[in-house]
DNA sequence: ATGTTC
């Protein structure tokens, strides 16, 4: 397949056979080989023949191989010109995502201390496969409420506060949720995991901020060098995997309904105003709205676990979520398109939104800067933030990448080291790690990531997401 | 990612 070089960052695929848009893959030299020996471009040509698709189908720097879409994949659809919505596009975890807490700690003040709080964190937050039980079972009219108005149930419960919800992506609510598009089963699996941490790639994270390389935009954010941080990257767990694996039945009915020819079945979709798409959005909106409401509930367990550890009150700690940006998801936007205005579907799957200053979605109190872009790594190497900028607008629907991506199956991870020789590693890099499994600890080795500070070099030269702090590991609780 | 093949 030809990949014609555009400029130093962007390389685009021809129009080619049933392909409706080109393909374009931001990414350098180094990162680029490993995409095609993924074939994650394939994926990307695929994605272009999806009906109603607009500009370009994209891929992120940290693009790999996926379900359907690739994993740093983004597509956007014109509803108004048969444009199909594909749970492939949203992926099996939906609104996986990412959350950041500021703190007024600085490193010195907690350095004999990491391992306690770690430990705390361990013991507060349920992690792993089928984890469960942070919180009371959530059924019925109170699931209805999580699943439709997400993250300010979470509030309404108890866990945090009002101004969370201000800087979280859609203020932690996905509009046009509905429970009853989530299936029986789907809700039972959801309704001891609130709160719940999950497996694979999820963690809690405590970290230091390093290097400024946007001092004002780091100052917005109340980023400061030598402040410690908490990360969360958690979804919807086995409810949004439900969600998606039911709808993915319903759209390979659905496309042959519609006569929708696609590359590959996992591309399987309906147009967004029809019955199934309809109904797969309201599902999706429910299940995001699941996640963000875990999430909250999460960091508020995590405040809790650190306050509780060092002896310290809410004031003393000064716990501020700078931002929860979601990787895994579909979303009606306005964007431009050769000059018009449009309503688009923009698909995300590993790919965050990264909005510039001037879209009225970036909460007031960034309006100078644009959108918090959350960037997680490997647990033993280092995390972005970075902000969104008026390019990833223009060229890429707002959108850039949403982490290291990986370079090594789980497979392949676990044969190439043990997992105490890794733990022994990363304690001697300075980060204390937990985990519930050993297996996922190997799999989930910096040597089965790319390399984060490449991927992230990338996105701010490609001008999709400028670099404003890089964040030091030192403690990770894993599933 | 996922009660890692209801």
């Amino acid at each position: 397949m030809e990949l014609r070089q555009v400029t130093d960052t962007i390389w685009e695929i021809p129009r080619t056979g049933s392909m409706r848009v080109p393909g374009r893959i931001i990414a350098d030299e180094k990162l680029l080989p490993k995409i095609r020996e993924d074939k994650a471009h394939e994926q990307v040509a695929n994605v272009a023949c999806l009906p109603g698709i607009v500009g370009y189908s994209l891929a992120m720097p940290d693009a790999h191989w996926g379900y359907g879409f690739p994993i740093g994949g983004v597509a956007a659809t014109d509803p108004e010109e048969g444009g199909v919505i594909s749970p492939g596009g949203v992926g099996y975890d939906i609104n996986c995502g990412v959350r950041l807490v500021t703190t007024t700690l600085r490193y010195e003040d907690i350095r004999d201390r990491v391992r306690d709080l770690v430990n705390a964190l361990y013991h507060e937050i349920p992690a792993g496969v089928g984890s469960s039980g942070a919180i009371q079972k959530v059924r019925g009219a109170d699931l209805k409420a999580v699943l439709e108005k997400g993250a300010r149930w979470a509030v309404e419960q108890g866990f945090g506060s009002g101004a969370d919800l201000e800087h979280t992506e859609e203020q932690g609510c996905l509009a046009g949720a509905d429970a009853a598009a989530v299936s029986e089963r789907a809700k039972t699996r959801g309704e001891d995991q609130l709160g719940t941490l999950g497996s694979g790639n999820h963690f809690a994270e405590l970290g230091v901020v390093e290097t400024l390389f946007d001092p004002v935009a780091a100052n917005v954010f109340g980023l400061y060098p030598g402040g410690i941080v908490l990360i969360i990257h958690s979804g919807s767990r086995g409810l949004g995997y439900q969600v998606c694996d039911d709808y993915i039945q319903t759209m390979l009915r659905a496309s042959a309904k519609y006569k929708i020819t696609l590359p590959d079945k996992q591309l399987c979709c309906a147009p967004l105003n029809s019955p199934e798409g309809k109904q797969y959005f309201a599902a999706m909106a429910a299940a995001a709205n699941y996640a963000w409401a875990n999430r909250q509930i999460i960091m508020s367990l995590a405040i809790e676990a650190i306050q509780k550890t060092l002896g310290a009150s809410p004031r003393e700690l000064g716990a501020r979520l700078l931002y929860d940006v979601c990787h895994n998801i579909a979303k009606l936007e306005e964007h431009e398109v050769n000059g018009i205005k449009r309503r688009l579907c923009v698909h995300r799957k590993g790919a965050t939104r990264a909005f510039p200053a001037s879209r009225m979605e970036v909460p007031t109190s960034y309006r100078t800067v644009g959108q918090p872009v959350l960037v997680p790594g490997d647990m033993g190497t280092g995390s972005y933030v970075c902000v969104g900028t008026e390019q990833s607008l223009r060229e890429t629907f707002g959108s850039c990448c949403h982490g290291a991506g990986r370079l090594l199956s789980r497979t392949a991870a676990r044969k190439s080291q043990s997992p105490n020789e890794l733990l022994q590693e990363l304690e001697a890099r300075g980060v204390v790690v937990m985990a519930r499994s050993k297996k996922t600890v190997t799999e989930e080795s910096p040597d089965a990531y790319k390399d984060v500070d490449r991927v992230a070099e990338v996105a701010d030269r490609a001008g999709i997401g400028k670099r404003v702090a890089r964040i030091r590991p030192i403690g990770v609780v894993k599933g």
